[in-house]
DNA sequence: GAGCACTGC
């Protein structure tokens, strides 16, 4: 090891400028370091009770001894020997990948990147260690946590980097918690992920794409980089199948005829026993089931609170509406149980709403008794929000969750029975403070031989457009074979199909430089298509805006008891011939009315939709710069909005739909489905052709954000999907023909419209 | 006539 590699040694050099007589004084203040990757737990204590903190040379404030009081109770303190061994130089060759598995509130997100700092040493080598999340929210809040912990600043030694907010300072940083799709990101550029020292995937048992790829990314790095750790981070289940995927060379010579497997650390829970009960019976109601057990519990059970999983804001709301309504007919069995308040969680709550959820339950002065708090929530309680003090919970064994169907490419968005692990994840929730009970609303037979052992990985159930452009940007030819559990070979067919199309890819399947300027922008291939080609048609500044507008989830809000004023609000905004088009308008008019504050909420849109749209939009823009595109308008109206469907289609080709006779259903090209306009579409009248954003199963099948189109343009910018001996017999090609020949009809001088009366000729005897 | 959860320079 180079000398400038001792940080101990690195302290001594620093010091030489100051006074002689001082010297001795400040030696003994200053933290006792090793070098890195050999450190073992003794030594980490006694660094973590020093007066100085090791990573910025500050004396440690009194809150950082506070903290440390509290997470000395964490499990994984009294654990932290093992952990060292486990992860010294000592045993580097068979340890460079390390599986862990940890309950949810063993701490492992917040201890174990620190546990690896204090080995690792990134900042006494330039080094960065991330720990990788699925979701934003969690990084940034952990990130903060963790900087307390530390006793350093947000932003400085301990960062965060999600999409629009990179708090890291290059150089002091070294300690990053980053979402996954970011890391997934940097390796596009920088596959060898050089700046890193160490990488932690948390939440991998959640399956998340980028998580995927990226544990499949590592694992072919740490051959190419012997100096790279790897943590995987896990819930307690499924652990083998990561320990079998990341076994090392080493391990697989060392265990010869047996499995081989990457070595797994286990940080013991400190979860309080969930007693769990089961129905007797299929329960036919599960809503009305769910209510009555939650007035069981209000009336039977002691103090503590509730927590009822449902499927959608619609059911939550009944629920909350109908508990109200039949828990004052209840007097509860225990004194110390008042009233009930029902708070309902779903992402579509304002943050003020949403934080209801943490507000402690109101008590009454006059008696000595506090209101049960009843949390009705979607599946975001069981992942993404830690609530506290849940003692009981009631678990119907259902969510909502979209799957994709390849073969027609549409995402069927149901109601559909929950995994085992989730199951388990659900009832885990009653016992973060203290023992619980769990109230499942189905048979233990059901759960033994009906449900799934895990909810499957996204990469079985989602459009892989986006990420199979990932993988040829990062150079992996065999998509099949490079995967943690390979994807679905129809799902990859299809993705290949539309890049083929879009022009991303080659006859050969290689990236064209379109397709390699696609990957640089954070959105669908289509949209990108579009935004790409809309110079051409003098509209990138408003396609611009409508695929920034598509990027963020509804703008539009539906006021509950107001559902006239709600579409009031937006027929007065609605550009008749296109959803795209009305997108474009309520933008245009919200930066337009920027100076009023009320202008969003008057017109039933959510003002946080708007201003993350705006944020997408400027980020767009700059992407646009970086590749020389130009932004231009058309200032002509007639044209206008003409421009951006225009473009739209270079685009959604693929994604167009003819009306079927008179009625009311469309059929999609060439997969032929017979669909219906979704009831949020603003068209006034039924248009023959139309391109859509989404094709989706909900109650039935449905297209949503549509916009009117004409064949003419389908024809001349995407020929080769519209050559008519790729069509199956059918309306559609018909009318299809029927545009060819009006054109001809058109163009050619005499022939055409011979042609053209012959064959109307033809049709009419048909 | 209608909506699970996430994410991206």
């Amino acid at each position: 090891m180079p000398l400038s590699d001792n940080p101990y040694l690195a302290h001594m050099k620093a010091k030489k400028g100051g006074k002689a007589s001082n010297a001795p004084a400040q030696a003994i203040r200053k933290p006792i370091l090793w070098p890195p990757r050999r450190v073992n737990a003794k030594q980490v204590r006694k660094a973590m009770e020093h007066d100085l903190n090791p990573f910025n040379d500050k004396p440690h404030t009194p809150q950082y001894k506070k903290l440390l009081a509290r997470r000395k109770q964490l499990p994984i303190y009294a654990q932290m020997d093992e952990f060292y061994k486990m992860a010294s130089i000592t045993r580097f060759t068979e340890n460079q990948i390390l599986v862990l598995e940890g309950e949810t509130g063993s701490g492992k997100s917040t201890q174990i990147p620190q546990l690896v700092c204090y080995s690792d040493l990134p900042h006494t080598r330039g080094k960065l260690i991330a720990c990788t999340q699925p979701r934003s929210v969690v990084a940034t809040t952990i990130a903060k946590r963790v900087a307390d912990e530390m006793d350093v600043q947000l932003g400085e030694h301990v960062g965060y980097s999600v999409q629009f907010e990179d708090m890291t300072s290059p150089g002091t940083t070294f300690l990053t918690y980053i979402t996954d799709e970011m890391l997934l990101r940097e390796a596009m550029g920088d596959p060898r992920l050089t700046r890193y020292s160490t990488i932690i995937l948390d939440e991998a048992h959640e399956r998340s794409l980028a998580t995927d790829i990226l544990m499949a990314l590592l694992k072919d790095l740490a051959r190419k980089r012997s100096d790279l750790k790897i943590v995987i981070m896990c819930a307690p289940f499924d652990t083998v199948k990561f320990q079998t995927f990341f076994a090392t060379s080493e391990e697989i010579d060392m265990n010869e005829g047996g499995l081989p497997h990457a070595p797994l650390f286990k940080i013991r829970g400190r979860m309080h026993p969930v007693e769990v009960f089961y129905s007797q019976d299929s329960e036919p109601d599960y809503l009305e089931a769910a209510i009555q057990t939650v007035l069981m519990i209000h009336q039977e059970e002691s103090e503590g609170d509730v927590l009822l999983f449902l499927t959608d804001e619609d059911e939550i709301e009944r629920a909350c509406h109908e508990i109200n309504l039949r828990a004052s007919d209840v007097m509860p069995s225990y004194a110390s149980v008042d009233r009930v308040t029902c708070i309902p969680l779903y992402p579509s709550l304002t943050p003020p709403q949403l934080l209801k959820i943490f507000d402690p339950v109101p008590t009454r002065r006059s008696r000595d008794s506090r209101s049960r708090k009843v949390v009705i929530s979607t599946n975001i309680a069981e992942t993404s929000l830690a609530i506290y003090n849940i003692v009981y919970v009631v678990d119907p064994g259902i969510s909502m969750r979209t799957t994709y169907n390849p073969r027609i490419r549409v995402h069927a968005h149901l109601a559909t029975p929950i995994s085992k692990a989730s199951a388990q994840q659900r009832a885990s929730c009653a016992a973060r403070n203290r023992p619980g009970k769990c109230f499942r609303l189905y048979r233990e037979d059901d759960l033994n031989f009906e449900f799934e052992e895990h909810t499957p990985p996204k990469i079985f159930e989602c459009n892989l457009a986006t990420t199979v452009l990932q993988l040829l940007k990062l150079g992996v030819k065999d998509l099949v074979q490079f995967n943690y559990d390979p994807p679905p070979p129809e799902s990859l067919m299809r993705a290949l199909e539309l890049l083929k199309n879009l022009g991303a890819l080659d006859d050969d399947g290689n990236l064209t430089r379109l397709g390699a300027m696609m990957v640089e922008f954070p959105l669908d291939p289509q949209l990108t298509k579009a935004l790409i080609v809309s110079p051409k048609f003098n509209c990138n500044n408003e396609v611009l805006t409508v695929v920034a507008m598509l990027s963020v989830s509804d703008v539009w809000f539906r006021p509950p008891r107001k559902p006239k004023e709600a579409k009031e609000a937006k027929a007065r905004l609605t550009i008749p011939n296109g959803d795209h088009l009305t997108m474009l308008n309520a933008y245009n008019m919200y930066i337009q009315n920027k100076e009023d504050k009320n202008w969003a909420w008057q017109h039933c849109l959510s003002a946080r939709a708007l201003a993350q749209a705006e944020n997408i939009r400027a980020h767009l823009e700059r992407l646009m710069d970086r590749f020389e595109i130009e932004l231009v308008s058309s200032q002509d109206m007639r044209t206008f909005y003409d421009n951006v469907r225009k473009a739209l289609c270079c685009g959604f080709f693929m994604q167009v739909a003819h009306r079927e006779g008179n009625s009311n259903n469309y059929v999609t090209v060439k997969d032929n489905q017979v669909v219906g306009l979704h009831p949020s579409c603003g068209l006034n009248n039924q248009p023959e052709w139309v391109l859509f954003n989404e094709f989706i199963l909900t109650t039935r099948p449905y297209i949503r954000t549509v916009t009117d189109v004409r064949p003419e343009w389908l024809l001349e910018y995407a020929p080769a999907y519209f050559d008519l001996s790729t069509f199956t017999d059918g309306e559609t090609k018909q009318a299809l023909q029927r545009v060819i020949i009006k054109r001809a009809g058109k163009s050619g001088v005499q022939t055409g419209s011979k042609v053209g009366r012959r064959e109307k000729k033809k049709r009419r005897k048909n």
